[in-house]
RNA sequence: CGGGGAGUGGCGCAGUCUGGUAGCGCACCCGGCUGGGGGCCGGGCGGCCGCAGGUUCAAAUCCUGUCUCCCCGACCA
């Protein structure tokens, strides 16, 4: 355990003046990390510990559920990512080089494709079946845009974990397993967190949930309500009625002079928002179009889009939709000349609508969806405040996502040849899930929920240190000689501590403890040594309390349970 | 990729418009004082002014190019 005088920690008064999110400018100034270049980070040692710490606590949950820890390269060959499809498919994130002999290689964002042609020669049996392998280890991934540290940067650790099972109902038992461990190690953790239902995606899986740790930096929003919580990208929800002027007995054109938005149309007829419909269309792999509609205060949602339409698709050029509909600004689904896809939150008895007459300044008014256009209908809208889930309004909030977990089926071991022996003799594909942590989302999750205007407060299990012993006298004094011999005790009584005997001010002592944020601080100086007792301060709210000299390491390790 | 901003000592900044000895606060080093909330006094160390080219007697400052980093958006297993 290391005395503060000879530790690497530091500390900034300032911070960054790049550094926008808090757990960056916390993280810097308390000396946890350094950055080496864009989305590149060095963890300092007490950083480092924290890290460890969280890894410790997935390790032990991982290994309960009976995941097997093992060790998976970074550098892998490219020809593995061209078999599995990925090495084009993953696009710009992929790390790829060559090596010596001009072979391709990539840096792995995620080992899907080693585990599974592992799993292909090593597990033959139905009998082998079912497992769970996992690492920690590197993951490299270009990001577009690395932000906030290490909240999302170009390298980072993750525990990534692969299951293997004979069936999808193996697969369901390993995915729930997952799912308890997982809400035992954020919990343990200390963190605020609570899982969501996620997009499923391009990768076809059977199901998946993501792990969210609300804050403020967080970069996903999720949608909750009692009993609900979904990220946005797939939240679905009632939306607010709106109140529409009586449909008329044909639609009829309205002078809408150079309004190409929904705001100038609305504010020029006196209506709501959402009494307009806005058109977009989108191109289908096949080159046809289709014509997506809805509400005025409603946005589309690429991820459901995509899921409604069951495949990708493409957004429309402008020369395109001038062509095919009219000027852009103006366009709309009476006599569109293509599929339409109406949102399920446009009502089709509620009155008339207004929409784009597919003419230049021109809309057109009492429009009844079924009787002036055709459409299928399908929830392609985002959800917006103002929702409902039950009976509920929706709550919006941004959070961090710290791990998921996600039904794979037999996409890779499809493509990569991963198949075992069942009782019969018989071939069989093996199912996979996998499962990602990242431990420092955690510790910057952390940082993010629980720091105050002093400095980090971190959650007891995930500290650099159980204790941060300041002492307050001399060297050679009263007060030194016992915070040395308590220095020993507490590390006989099991905790970790720092010890700050360093040769400076109690201001700058005391408010090193605190940007630090260890769950206490034990204070050993001559006013309380002359009391006849220490003072202990827990870091979270700073309540300090006197605790008597004789006994007093046991006492603070009480004391310490006491918080976990 | 689109938009915006910034590169001057470890951190935070001024100086650039109007070219002329590279500055301030903090940190750091030495000495002393102080000793329960970033204290005080004195003395110091430390800078290819992101890089390259150009203009000029002279460039941190003007011109051209380039690199890097940050923020917002797009994107994101």
């Amino acid at each position: 355990m290391p005395r503060l005088s000879e530790y690497l920690l530091p500390t900034e008064r300032e911070p960054p003046a790049d550094a926008e999110a808090l757990s960056h400018k916390l993280m810097v100034r308390a000396g946890l990390i350094r950055q080496v270049g864009a989305g590149l980070w060095t963890w300092l040692p007490a950083g480092w510990r924290t890290h460890e710490r969280v890894v410790q606590i997935v390790r032990e949950e991982m290994d309960a559920i009976g995941g097997m820890e093992m060790l998976m390269p970074i550098m892998q060959p490219a020809e593995l990512w061209k078999r599995s499809g990925r090495y084009e498919g993953f696009g710009e994130e992929l790390f790829k080089l060559k090596d010596r002999k001009d072979a391709d290689m990539v840096l792995g964002p995620t080992s899907e494709e080693v585990v599974t042609t592992h799993a292909s020669t090593v597990i033959r049996s139905y009998r082998d079946l079912p497992k769970i392998l996992y690492h920690f280890q590197t993951k490299e991934r270009d990001e577009p845009r690395p932000r906030a540290a290490v909240l999302r940067s170009r390298e980072f650790v993750m525990k990534d974990s692969y299951s293997f099972d004979r069936d999808r109902e193996g697969l369901d038992v390993s995915y729930d397993k997952h799912a308890r461990a997982y809400d035992r190690i954020f919990d343990r953790c200390g963190l605020e967190w609570y899982s969501v239902e996620a997009d499923v995606g391009a990768m076809g899986g059977f199901g998946a949930h993501e792990y969210m740790a609300p804050c403020p930096a967080g970069e996903n929003d999720v949608a909750l309500a009692p009993g609900y919580a979904a990220n946005v990208e797939v939240a679905a929800a009632e939306a607010q009625s709106v109140q529409l002027p009586a449909a008329l007995d044909a639609p009829e054109a309205v002078h809408t002079p150079g309004m190409t938005t929904v705001a100038q149309v609305s504010g020029a007829l006196g209506l709501a928002d959402g009494a307009l419909l806005k058109a977009f269309p989108v191109v289908l792999p096949d080159d046809s179009f289709v014509l997506i509609v809805v509400r005025g205060d409603h946005r589309v949602n690429e991820v459901k889009l995509r899921l409604a339409l069951g495949s990708d698709f493409r957004p429309t050029r402008a020369e395109e939709i001038e062509q095919r509909l009219g000027p852009p600004g103006f366009i709309g689904p009476v006599g569109a000349q293509m599929r339409i896809v109406l949102d399920e939150a446009v009502r089709a008895d509620a009155g008339g609508y207004v929409v784009g007459a597919n003419r230049r300044d021109e809309h057109l008014r009492g429009v009844v969806p079924g009787r002036d256009f055709v459409y299928e209908s399908a929830d392609v809208r985002s959800v917006v405040l103002g929702d409902t889930v039950g009976g509920h309004p929706l709550r919006i909030e941004p959070a961090i996502e710290v791990g998921n977990i996600f039904k794979l089926g037999t996409r890779y071991s499809d493509v990569l040849g991963a198949s075992y022996l069942d009782q019969a003799g018989a071939s069989q594909t093996l199912w996979m899930g996998c499962y990602g942590i990242g431990p420092a989302r955690i510790a910057a999750a952390a940082i993010e929920q629980f720091a105050d205007d002093r400095g980090i407060s971190w959650p007891p299990a995930i500290a650099p240190f159980d204790v941060h012993l300041v002492t307050l006298g001399k060297p050679g004094s009263d007060e030194r000689a016992l915070s040395d011999r308590l220095y020993e005790e507490l590390q006989a009584a099991g905790l970790t501590a720092i010890y700050d005997e360093r040769d400076a001010g109690p201001g700058e002592k005391f408010a090193d403890a605190e940007l630090l944020g260890c769950p206490l601080r034990v204070t050993v100086g001559r006013r309380t040594l002359q009391a006849g007792e220490l003072e202990v301060q827990v870091r979270r709210g700073q309540e300090a309390r006197a605790l008597p000299l004789e006994g007093a390491a046991p006492a603070i390790a009480d004391l310490w349970r006491e918080l976990g």
